[in-house]
DNA sequence: AAGCGCATGTAAAGGGTTACATGATTGC
DNA sequence: GCAATCATGTAACCCTTTACATGCGCTT
């Protein structure tokens, strides 16, 4: 229920087609709320139902660009301040690592290794965003600002699972030991 | 798909029904991966099925305990060591920060306090769970020393959670100034 | 024996992904 | 003009959630 809300912020910087949003979700939000264009395109006619954006313009290719209502800017905002924030994680790593004891040590070590570096890399392009927006690549709008809280999160959020992954290697559970 | 193999590592350390596995999920794996039991049951049949879990006894009230087969094993032994991580997450509070430039500052720092207490709670009893489990409360089995690691993970995550909304205070957009 | 909570189950709806289909534009 | 790619759209499927249904066991 969370792509609805999304898509009205995003129109509420800029006026955008699907196209537009679907490769502004890819860059900008994969990680953290990854949504294909079929999803997209759907959302996008029963927000305009409901009032909630409309067609700002149509272009070539049937393209027809959406703008945000007043309805529309006053929906994100009730999502914003008034309605309870879904704090469920759903973290297949997380998950796998309740069941470590059915790998080798082998196994576990070359898996973790790989999720550390993983981790790192994703920690590290976010860290890249960041300093570019500090530097003032991006200028200094409030919608600026608020990606670069974005992108410190994801900083941190990959730094503790790269951390987390380095930590596990000298914790392990030892379960099958040279199994098949 | 992660559900079935979650449902098949949960039998491997031992037996369980439907209800047992149900309240297994609430309490240890309810951050990380949600699951009702409608879901479950549905799930546990289809395993059957399949041949990976097996009915182990029945009790009173159509209880049906499951137990893993050979093949289960090896079945979540392949999605550890053979399948790709997904490492995509769903995070809406990430989500929501995209959008913080539609929030007046009052509403933000009073949001970002909440949030930054919430995280900080749950980090703290992960951190409980994790000193029980270093006391030697749960014994010293690999299946604790896995679930010890997740532990890690939660109390990580939910303190790089915490600082980053702590962090975000001095850093709002300032958006909205005072707006409705 | 009545009532409550435990435990199992089914049905329907919603959200998300994958696969397929199509027209319009650009580059050669 | 032809091929490749861009952009939009639809259909089917799968996973997840919510709501409903039921029956057994325990307590009073």
């Amino acid at each position: 229920m969370s792509l609805r809300h999304a898509l009205i912020g995003l129109l509420a910087e800029q006026p955008a087609s699907g196209w537009d949003l679907t490769r502004r979700f890819e860059e900008l939000l994969g990680t953290v709320w990854p949504a294909g264009h079929p999803q997209i395109y759907g959302e996008l006619r029963k927000l305009e139902a409901d009032g909630f954006i409309q067609i700002d313009s149509q272009g070539p290719r049937r393209r027809k660009a959406y703008s945000v209502t007043e309805s529309g800017i006053a929906e994100v905002r009730r999502w914003l301040t008034a309605t309870d924030v879904d704090h469920t994680m759903r973290l297949e790593p997380v998950l796998r690592s309740v069941f470590f004891w059915l790998m080798t040590p082998e196994e576990l070590a070359a898996y973790l290794e790989k999720e550390a570096t993983f981790y790192r890399d994703l920690a590290e392009k976010y860290r890249a965003i960041a300093a570019a927006k500090d530097r003032g690549d991006y200028g200094d709008s409030p919608q600026t600002k608020s990606i670069r809280i974005a992108a410190e999160a994801g900083i941190r959020l990959h730094q503790a699972l790269g951390d987390w992954a380095t930590w596990a290697v000298n914790h392990q559970p030892n379960g099958l030991q040279g199994h098949t």
